[in-house]
DNA sequence: TGGGGAATT
DNA sequence: AATTCCC
């Protein structure tokens, strides 16, 4: 029988920090979200002070002030990087590995014994330490969402030591689905505990209980899944990490309300590139375009707006200039003075495989060449903006210091992946 | 007061 | 198109 294993990494982006600044450890540290936002990673000695997962940085400045507590800027590239090397532990001591999220991975189980599964699931635990620096906690099950359950035990439970294997049916199973709560089960959130707390399913061993069928009708598939998952039946597969696409979006908050359409058409082309060279990279072509601003809803002292408009390109493309052509016209539809926003994006719809784009019949030679010298030219943008660094080429000139740029005022630095970022060792 | 995604209804 | 859920 097939087992599941998931592989979670403790506060991962805490963690990477720590590797490189062990100064770090056994302090109150935090991460922020982009744009230096809100807290999305804390360390159990920053849990330990009251705060939560999502509090908004401002709240926490006094805190930072006084030296009390850090808090970092979020350093995806060097993130993205530690994945990996975890990754690569993974894939030497276990046949199959499946990257669920930037810090989580499944791992598939064929034909070991309970205790191969434990010594197995042990030695994982202890390689990825030991070769990464990174602390992981393991669960094994028959199923993803008991997998999930395990491991949130393995990392609840100090008894477990980060390691917890369930067998199917067994007692140990029954008795942390009675102590789990509703929450904390993969795919069941906030509405979904209220809804259900209402019908007297108050534990995660409740709603394995309950009759499948009922809670399709009453509620939906997914959590149908979730339901005959938690009683052992497997019926989540995985989406391959590296499948196309099916939407692409980029969006950021301004940095400051604003009404100035200048700056929001400036932002709204940043972000039009940048979905674009997404596209690209995937090799996919878009056929529309959707452009989005919104005010603060935080204040609802000040007048709401959040418009949205999707506009059909003229044919399928993956070319910057027919994107932000596209996306320009959007914005100058929905843009309305008076107005303070605070966020706008872009999103590229209905996408498909250059590959596979059929030629329209209306199509001309004239239309054909067009065609090959925009990839060109695209290919020759993406080239240079990977060779010398992103933002090397662009269409039109960002203004240096505009509020909508990235905010992240205490960034550690790339150290595992840019030689002149390495860090500094003294001698004494 | 993040920036993405996907699925369902 | 809106809601819900995920990380």
């Amino acid at each position: 029988m097939t087992m599941i294993g998931l592989v979670d990494c403790n506060s991962f982006y805490v963690s990477c920090e720590r590797v490189f600044q062990p100064r770090l450890r056994g302090l109150p540290v935090g991460v922020m979200s982009n744009n230096d936002g809100c807290v999305i990673a804390l360390s159990t000695e920053l849990k330990a002070l009251g705060i939560k997962m999502g509090t908004p940085a401002f709240e926490l400045q006094h805190l930072v002030r006084q030296g009390r507590i850090h808090l970092l800027s979020s350093n995806y590239e060097l993130y993205g990087d530690m994945s990996q090397r975890v990754q690569s532990v993974l894939e030497e001591f276990a046949p199959a590995v499946e990257p669920y999220s930037i810090d989580e991975m499944f791992v598939r189980f064929d034909g070991f014994t309970h205790e191969q599964l434990l010594e197995h699931a042990r030695q994982l635990h202890h390689k990825v330490r030991q070769f990464t620096g990174i602390p992981v906690c393991v669960g094994v099950a028959p199923t993803r969402t008991l997998a999930k359950l395990a491991n949130r035990a393995a990392k609840k439970i100090s008894a477990y030591q980060g390691v917890c294997v369930l067998q199917h049916d067994s007692r140990e199973t029954q008795v942390l689905l009675k102590k789990i709560e509703l929450g904390d089960v993969w795919g069941v959130g906030r509405r979904l505990v209220e809804r259900l707390t209402v019908m007297g399913i108050k534990s995660a061993w409740d709603l394995a209980q309950a009759n499948p069928k009922e809670i399709r009708r009453r509620f939906s598939v997914t959590l149908e899944r979730t339901a005959l998952e938690l009683r052992g039946v497997p019926c989540i597969e995985m989406n391959d990490f590296d499948e196309a696409r099916q939407r692409i979006m980029t969006s950021r908050s301004f940095g400051k309300l604003t009404d100035n359409l200048d700056e929001i058409r400036e932002a709204i082309r940043q972000h039009g590139q940048r979905g674009a060279e997404k596209l690209r990279r995937q090799n996919g072509l878009a056929k529309a375009v959707l452009v989005f601003l919104k005010t603060n809803p935080f204040r609802q002292d000040l007048h709401q707006y959040s418009p949205s408009l999707v506009l059909e390109l003229p044919r399928p493309t993956a070319d910057s200039r027919e994107i932000l052509h596209a996306a320009g016209h959007a914005l100058q539809r929905i843009y309305r003075k008076g107005y303070l926003y605070q966020k706008g994006g872009v999103m590229l719809l209905d996408l498909v495989d250059a590959s596979r784009q059929q030629l329209s019949l209306l199509d001309t030679p004239q239309s054909d060449a067009d065609r090959q010298r925009s990839a060109k030219l695209m290919n020759t943008m993406d080239e240079l903006n990977k060779r010398m660094g992103r933002g090397t080429v662009s269409l039109g000139r960002p203004t240096p210091g505009a509020a909508w740029h990235l905010r992240c005022a205490n960034l550690t630095q790339r150290c595992s992946t840019r030689w002149d970022e390495l860090p500094l060792v003294q001698a004494r």
